[in-house]
DNA sequence: CTCTGTGCAAACACTTTGCAGCTAA
DNA sequence: TTAGCTGCAAAGTGTTTGCACAGAG
């Protein structure tokens, strides 16, 4: 049964769906009912599923797909911007031994972790949303892109 | 030879093996020097190395030790709050479908990822010292903690 | 002296890659 | 038809664990 309330959700991922499918056309990417199922998976949830998370959603309309095209589809997915990886998370893990507020900028392409100091962000507020549900031990404004040594490599 | 200038940074090394020690101690942990090198390996560099980065510059003053004992020893640091993983590197990859601006909190124990919405954080401006070196694609502020289901355990 | 930490080796978890056959466009 | 995709298997990378001995407190 569908509730009336549903239909606006609905209309919004046939929308993502359609962009989805345009974003893969212009960047020369086929349109696979893996690769569909996989994106759809990934925003029918709000969970941040690991590949593997994923894998077991997939496996239930899709009995035979292998957890490499899951992974494959991911990275996919992340290159023509239709998901992300969360905080820079995977690869080996990095520490730091700065325990001042500070914040930090990733390059995507050298992996180079770069502190900056701005003292606006040292003092964000945690909002009442999450203060009441959850001790916050750590907070930061982490930033993403590419290094302009690496942007102008080639 | 020593630079006068380089005093006060010598000194507030001192304070911070001290601090080190005394956090050690309260937990009831060793000072092993194969932890203290760790430990100064990580303060010595803004780098914000991996274990195996560690392990490198540990074994120029310690070719005995292994990989372990610095993952060990890492994981210990991580434990003590002398030192924490970089914005939840590690662990296995996670995927967002969300391209809305939106930011996370993250349960250090349940390892859940939390969305949540916080208007003035959309508009984080990024400072020119960054804006300059680098090409921002993803902005987002990160809160870390625990969540009040797995705080209650136990 | 005791209890934790270390080194070694093996186990583990996750991701990536090479290849042959398959499929969307 | 043909470039690109999938599934399988194997290899690669990074982290954790069990155990006997060594060393800090």
């Amino acid at each position: 049964m569908l509730k009336s309330a549903d239909r606006p959700r609905i209309h919004q991922l046939k929308k993502k769906i359609d962009d989805f499918r345009k974003k893969c056309r212009s960047a020369g990417l086929k349109v696979t009912e893996q690769r569909l199922a996989v994106y759809k998976a990934l925003i029918e949830t709000a969970e941040h599923p690991s590949a593997d998370a994923v894998f077991k959603k997939v496996k239930q309309i899709f009995p035979g797909i292998s957890l490499d095209t899951i992974n494959r589809a991911l990275r996919t997915l992340n290159k023509i911007n239709a998901a992300f990886v969360v905080e820079g998370s995977g690869d080996a893990k990095r520490f730091d031994g700065n325990l001042q507020p500070h914040q930090h900028f990733k390059c995507v392409k050298c992996k180079r972790i770069v502190d900056f100091y701005h003292r606006p962000f040292d003092n964000v507020k945690v909002p009442v949303s999450i203060a009441g549900k959850f001790e916050v031990r750590r907070k930061t404004v982490y930033l993403e892109g590419t290094c302009n040594s690496c942007r102008h490599k080639h």
